[in-house]
RNA sequence: GCGAAAGUGGUGGAAUUGGUAGACGCGCUGGAUUUAGGAUCCAGUGGGAGAGAUCCUGUAGGGGUUCGAGUCCCCUCUUUCGCACCA
């Protein structure tokens, strides 16, 4: 028989709907806890990926409401993007019909697998009360500065007439016409993100996060300590600067190294002729893909200018260059040439037998400039490099390049390899960019009395592959805010990651039509105490949503510095090893399973087959080995009813002392051993759950505690054996509640009490009951185990020691051997070193 | 390529601070119960040797530190995530 997990299941969810105990209270005494698990994508059903990302948010939600504190666990829909717009397109529909009821599909859902969520504070990022306040974000960021205008390179299909993200990209081929996609220049919306990057390296207020986040973002920011050195081109008044970290290498530079891109190569591409073998490359390297380029592995190449520029420490002429190897987008975008001291560099001048000269002797002094097969990058002796010849290669560093600031050859300076972030999108389904462009007055922005700017619902899509908005005429064409005259709107939208960079604070104060949400509701709960979401966010959006948060502060709308006090990056869930998707076709469906087995088991499966921050795989023998176990619990409640039920009401002190022992009954050692059982699960499940999230161990420790239930004997107990055997039963639905709530909340029904289970409190050990006599020694011999010793807990090392080497299996390997050491560590293992 | 992680039985995983490797679950094997069961209960289960006590071996591969290494250090291999227009 099967437990009724569908009645049960359906029953409780009503009863937590009804009390609204997942209703967030904004004016609460208690201690608030805000969790926050990041929000979906609308696709309109949910995976595996969400039920297991979701249970450990619940999970953690069920605790800290048991604990006493006043829970908001929010939920919401990151719903603009590329996908719902291919979505609508599929299905011949509108992004703003099937975003809508996939939302309503999603949410059903969730609440048929019971989460705590608080309902009242939805947002969904498409909605126009949500989606104004993102505009009215882009206008406060630009009144600050923080936005600005600039041309950068986009993928282009020329076939599609329409910019392609990167996963649109195959092989440099375009998805949908499989033209050849080439790189093209267009104007774009950028916010300054790089003024906060030294902000976004200090990670004090984040002493919770994963170490390996932290460290991935400041990677990511890429703050490097260099010195820009001006070289003057030769014959002109042309300025290159460039961008080093190891001035201590300028002596060495034999060549310049220029992308494309640079604005200078622009200029010579001018007089160039077309069909030149210096255009063609430029041209070829631009349309080449960008990860590709900043690879180490893809063949360096290049095309000598023909010009050459002026090193400005010993007025030696050096050849300018065009490579594939240099970004733009980095330093300046230029880079003087060291083949002697830099591997991409050394690879380059062997390749077109450019010259190169060694300035860094190793300390032996027997590089041999014949002889190198690569690049010495280590620090050495510096030679060939005139006054500074002789010096420490790394104290030379400095000394250089104050020499070359005093001689107005460069200066010292910081490099981030972050860039600001391109927001603009050319498509529809996305947040409308709160811009209005006239001919008089220039870009201006759009009053606030008009946001938000409202999506035009009139468009056809899928008819044209270019951003439909640009062909909503009556919507393009307006007035200019300023002088009234015709003008046009905007027609790019906003990244959605722009959209996800404030959500988490909006949740406060979900229903504000006057402004993003109050100061009062945003310090109320900010900052989110657990955030949760994938591995894979951990720059970009986390990245974005720190920077977001401290504009928000700097412009007084929240106090604190960090949006995130605690991060847990969940791994994903695989089937046969592999990530779950439609295209691989390993895809399990959540319905299938809850509608079989049940929510409390899809949780306890998910929660127990990994601990949260690493992968789980799926299986169907696990989910039904979760169900076994449930359905474990479920009959010995059943089977001890009575027992349980006479014994339990906690609270009672004929029953407490009972447990402790004060009526002088005696307890067998079997009782005595499940009271322990007992107690040092309690502790074992508040540890695992507060100190390391881990669930899968916590419900380990529960089944092997229902495993000691299971084997003792209850007839013929006394009253205070009685006791301690129903405070062992009645202990699980209490420490199971976070992981299968409704079976938990029957269970707790079922034997009387009238209060839910989080009601309750979290259980207490009591150490007394912990303490054990005696102690299990392991012993080693030369760090082998040969033996065991059971001895009194307060026992002598001396003594331990003798009796250590009185077990036969150790005399036998000490045997002809002198004992040199004895090691003891208290309360484990005795180590004998013989020789 | 760069950056970040991970690798433990047939299998998902445990070992929290350098101290009994394999908890717990799945699978498998045996037993009990049952008219029967793919249900339930109990027990066993890394590999090898042995009647057994016990011994040898074993945490991707190779080396090192230590009385003692899954855990720390160095090298190699494999897998996963991110790389700025997927979110």
């Amino acid at each position: 028989m099967e437990y009724p997990f569908d009645k049960i299941e359906k029953k409780w969810q009503k009863i937590w709907k009804d009390k609204r105990i997942f209703n967030a209270d904004n004016n609460s005494a208690k201690p608030k806890y805000y969790i926050l698990s990041m929000f979906p994508y609308p696709s309109g059903a949910l995976h595996m990926g969400h039920v297991s990302n979701y249970s450990i948010g619940d999970a953690i939600t069920r605790y800290k409401l048991t604990q006493g504190y006043n829970v908001m666990q929010p939920m919401g829909y990151d719903a603009f993007g590329m996908p719902a717009e291919n979505f609508a397109i599929q299905h011949n529909s509108h992004p703003k019909i099937t975003t809508e009821e996939n939302i309503d599909i999603m949410r059903k859902q969730f609440d048929m697998i019971g989460f705590g969520l608080d309902w009242e504070r939805e947002v969904s990022t498409c909605r126009p009360d949500y989606y104004k306040w993102g505009q009215w974000f882009f206008k406060k960021m630009y009144e600050n500065g923080l936005v600005y205008k600039k041309s950068s390179f986009v993928n282009w299909c020329d076939e599609c007439q329409t910019v392609l993200a990167n996963e649109q990209v195959e092989g440099g081929t375009c998805w949908r016409c499989e033209s050849t996609v080439r790189q093209k220049e267009l104007e774009q919306w950028f916010f300054r993100i790089t003024k906060y990057a030294d902000e976004l390296l200090d990670f004090s207020g984040l002493t919770d996060w994963p170490e390996r986040v932290k460290i991935m973002q400041t990677n990511w920011i890429g703050k490097s300590f260099g010195t820009n050195i001006h070289f003057k081109l030769e014959g002109k008044d042309d300025v290159i600067t460039v961008f080093t970290t190891r001035p201590d290498t300028i002596f060495g530079c034999t060549f310049m190294a220029l992308p494309p891109e640079h604005p200078l190569v622009s200029r010579w591409l001018k007089d160039e002729p077309k069909d030149s073998e210096f255009t063609k490359f430029c041209d070829k390297v631009i349309n080449e893909d960008k990860i590709s380029r900043s690879a180490e592995d893809t063949t360096k190449e290049g095309i000598f200018s023909g010009r050459f520029a002026i090193n400005p420490v010993n007025g030696e002429k050096v050849q300018i260059w065009i490579t594939n190897y240099v970004l733009m987008d980095y330093g300046t975008g230029a880079v003087m040439a060291v083949p002697a001291h830099d591997q991409r560099d050394f690879e380059f001048a062997r390749k077109y037998d450019i010259p190169i000269k060694i300035v860094i002797q190793n300390p032996e002094k027997s590089l041999i400039l014949e002889e190198m097969t690569e690049a010495y990058i280590e620090p050495g002796i510096l030679v060939n490099s005139k006054q500074f010849n002789d010096m420490e290669s790394v104290a030379s560093k400095k000394a250089i390049s104050t020499w070359m600031d005093e001689n107005g050859m460069g200066e010292d300076t910081i490099t981030y390899r972050l860039r600001d972030w391109g927001v603009s999108r050319q498509r529809y389904w996305g947040n409308p960019i709160p811009i209005i462009h006239c001919d008089k007055c220039g870009e201006v922005l759009v009053p606030d009395e008009e946001l938000p700017v409202m999506l035009p619902d009139n468009v056809e899509l899928g008819k044209t592959t270019q951003n439909p908005l640009l062909s909503v005429n009556d919507w393009v064409n307006t007035t200019c805010p300023n002088c009234g005259a015709p003008a046009r709107r905007e027609t790019d939208t906003m990244d959605t990651f722009v959209d996800s960079s404030w959500y988490f604070a909006r949740y406060a104060d979900a229903h504000n039509a006057e402004m993003p949400f109050t100061k009062k509701a945003a310090d109320h709960w900010l900052p989110v105490d657990q955030y949760i979401g994938g591995i894979e966010h951990a720059v970009m959006h986390l990245m974005y949503a720190r920077f977001f948060h401290k504009f928000m502060r700097d412009i007084g709308m929240v106090s604190c510095d960090e949006p995130f006090a605690r991060l847990l990056t969940q791994g994903m869930v695989t089937k046969d090893g592999a990530k779950m998707s439609k295209s691989k076709g390993n895809v399990v469906d959540p319905q299938y399973i809850v509608d079989r087995y049940g929510a409390d088991t899809v949780r306890v499966f998910m929660l127990f087959a990994s601990p949260p921050d690493k992968d789980s795989e799926w299986s169907d023998e696990g989910v039904k080995g979760a169900f076994r176990f449930l359905n474990r619990v479920w009959r010995i409640f059943e089977d001890k009813l009575d027992i349980i039920k006479q014994n339990v009401i906690l609270s009672d002190p004929v029953v407490t002392d009972r447990i402790e022992g004060s009526k002088n009954e005696s307890i067998s050692s079997s009782l005595k051993d499940l009271r322990f059982s007992t107690h040092h699960l309690i502790k074992k499940v508040r540890e695992d759950i507060e100190e390391r999230m881990h669930f899968n161990t916590a419900i380990a420790a529960i089944m092997e505690h229902l495993n000691k239930v299971y084997i003792t004997e209850t007839e013929n107990l006394n009253d205070t054996e009685k006791a301690i055997f129903a405070e062992s039963c009645a202990v699980i639905p209490r420490l199971l509640y976070f992981f299968a709530p409704h079976i938990s909340e029957e269970l707790w029904k079922m034997i009387g009490n009238v209060e839910l289970v989080h009601e309750a409190g979290i259980p207490e050990y009591n150490p007394k009951f912990l303490v054990k006599d005696e102690v299990t020694y392991v012993v080693q011999v030369m760090g082998k185990l040969r033996g065991k010793l059971e001895v009194p807990i307060d026992l002598p090392q001396e003594e331990i020691k003798k009796l250590a080497l009185e077990i036969e299996n150790v005399q036998k390997f000490i045997e002809g051997k002198t004992v040199q050491k004895i090691i003891v560590v208290p309360k484990k293992l005795v180590s004998i070193v013989a020789k």
